[in-house]
DNA sequence: ACAATAGTTCGCCATATGGCAAACAATATC
DNA sequence: GATATTGTTTGCCATATGGCGAACTATTGT
């Protein structure tokens, strides 16, 4: 399984950006060429291809060119990935939430600091 | 619903770090003070600060002083906010998994792109 | 051959990030 | 009241990020 730490770095900071999230929304919808993918996005195709190519890096997007059109697909392993970390943490949080219930009750109202 | 745009990208963000994820799945286990939750990672209390402010603005983590310790928590609701939005993504795919899986077929096995 | 199309690479820039040490609160403790 | 403890702020630095335009490569179409 890649569940390593360097993947999930790499998968949550792909992510982390609107840009690169709309392009996965959009690939799961069927592959595309790279101007395609591009074309809803006001920046320019080279930093165009910086996003892609963080994508590609982080696993979440794998391409193969024929021609002189590169053609991107999602890689849904990675993302079922970096959704397990998460799903792992909320479990443990749940399986312990009714403890948590009384320190919240206890302590999150009086907070104070900045 | 804190599900726009804004509070993902810093809600990924902040998971794109291993320290931040350990503080994380820390505070799962309970609330923690600063110097605790410090204390595993091998950097500088200014250091550390600043993972925790990117953990406390991107809203998975809250926090409150009292007297000179300050005590840190989870705050789980942009955890799931975050595992939402790529479990969305991953119905639409499931969703249509089977056509995919022609393209895949066809295609990936002939990539030759760097 | 030539022109158009699709991507790519290069150099540049401004800002953000992640690290440090040092100085500075503010609160407990002796 | 002096001292230790716990955070916090401030400056500084190197590298990464996200944007641009310009130049270049490689295919496809005429």
């Amino acid at each position: 399984m890649a569940n390593n730490i360097a993947s999930l770095d790499s998968a949550f900071h792909a992510l982390a950006d609107p840009t690169r999230r709309a392009v996965i929304s959009r690939l799961i919808t069927g592959p595309a060429s790279v101007s395609e993918l591009a074309q809803p996005f006001a920046i320019g195709l080279p930093t165009f291809l910086k996003h892609l190519k963080v994508l590609e890096d982080s696993g979440l997007v794998g391409s193969g060119k024929t021609g002189r059109v590169r053609v991107c697909h999602l890689q849904p392993a990675r993302l079922a990935a970096a959704e397990s970390w998460i799903a792992e943490q909320r479990a443990i949080w749940e399986g312990r939430a009714d403890r948590l219930a009384a320190y919240v009750e206890n302590h999150i109202h009086k907070e104070q600091g900045q």
